[in-house]
DNA sequence: CCGCAATTGTGGGGTGATTCACAGTCTTGA
DNA sequence: TCAAGACTGTGAATCACCCCACAATTGCGG
């Protein structure tokens, strides 16, 4: 597999793949984990250059590569595929909005249970004793994600075990209490009506949900 | 201007618009800034229900509703409007993206360095005295940016002042010294060969940019 | 099954950032 | 032009988290 993938878009087919970013100082940020069936590299079907992201198999994966130029005619000929690759992106951007407001204004722990449950709601499968997550990553990785550190992450674990929320066997992570760990993170009650420190009373702009 | 918004997809036309998200504690986070040209509840073409974001404008702005319904037919009719949208999508990812892992690892003061870059890059224009941002955004909507809070904005910027790199007048904010800035967040120079702590030594699995 | 490396676990010191409280300044609508 | 509300500025106390250092355990490859 050769190092110049920049000019085409990736399909995984099978296995999993983990799309990361190095910081300066070597630490590094977990993009995003690819599944079988989506693509991945399609920003560079638009622009060339710019190779500051790198991929790592986290199991056996086979991936087809396809040019970016044939992706292009594809996706100008066929409308459905155009559409379908849009989807993938929405998909894969609502992800990172979503991980960008869990890590805005949160305690450490909470990202870790919202890390946890997202991870159960993507890789989770039932058991008798509750979800088991089908995916194993290591403190590290888990810090990366929610932008902690390692030390942190084994202690909140460790925490979370002790309280009985989750329980840990040969590195696998299993939830006992989902509902539980999911109130104890977006119940920190606010009482306080939900008026935004932006409005401002007198000169109220405009304002609609979406 | 209905509430109803979700079904659509807005066009901006002229304006400036604040997509944001606020937690259930009353903070909000700001995940968008949309100027005129670009759409916004795409998202809601795929799917419907969920509205926990809201769109305020900042600007006197008018904007183009269409509807999901035409959007998707003219998506699978006219290839070229579904790939502008996939275009535009994918921006909008990347400049999340970009945050994100401008969020993780990174220390307040850097983090506003980094917005204000970006802001100049987006809203700067050149002046005999450094480059002035053309967009007011007060420090509270700063902190909501970087994930801080109002003082510890408030008394960066103040340091930045003093050490003389930006200059702060009418509220408009002014770089003076862009590049000692920009070396100033991303020379924290590692000399250590960048070598992720995922990769191990012994089973090194494949690995490429992409 | 043995050994080395990866991973997990634990504690203590230091600190950047939040929180709270209040004062001063700017701005805008009446 | 005046007043109320938004915005900015500042300091003190507290705390969550990072960093460093080292021990214990697990797991994989030969």
């Amino acid at each position: 597999m050769p190092a110049d993938a920049g000019e085409s878009v990736m399909l995984l087919t099978t296995g999993r793949i983990k799309l990361y970013h190095i910081t300066p100082e070597g630490k590094q940020t977990l993009l995003a984990l690819i599944e079988p069936g989506e693509i991945f590299g399609e920003l560079a079907v638009f622009e060339s250059g710019g190779r500051e992201e790198f991929a790592e198999t986290m199991l056996k994966s086979t991936l087809i590569k396809i040019p970016r130029q044939a992706i292009q005619e594809l996706m100008e000929s066929h409308a459905n595929v155009a559409v379908g690759v849009t989807k993938l992106m929405g998909f894969r951007r609502r992800r990172v909005e979503r991980r960008l407001k869990s890590l805005l204004f949160r305690s450490n722990r909470e990202r870790l249970i919202h890390l946890l449950l997202e991870l159960a709601d993507q890789y989770g499968t039932s058991t008798p004793n509750g979800v088991r997550l089908g995916i194993k990553l290591s403190h590290q990785e888990l810090a990366s994600i929610i932008g902690s550190t390692r030390e942190t992450v084994t202690v909140v674990l460790g925490e979370l075990q002790s309280e009985g929320s989750i329980a840990i066997v040969k590195r696998q992570i299993i939830l006992k209490t989902m509902e539980r760990l999911a109130k104890s993170i977006d119940s920190t009650v606010p009482n306080v009506p939900v008026e935004s420190p932006f409005i401002s009373k007198n000169r109220r702009p405009a304002q609609y949900g979406i």
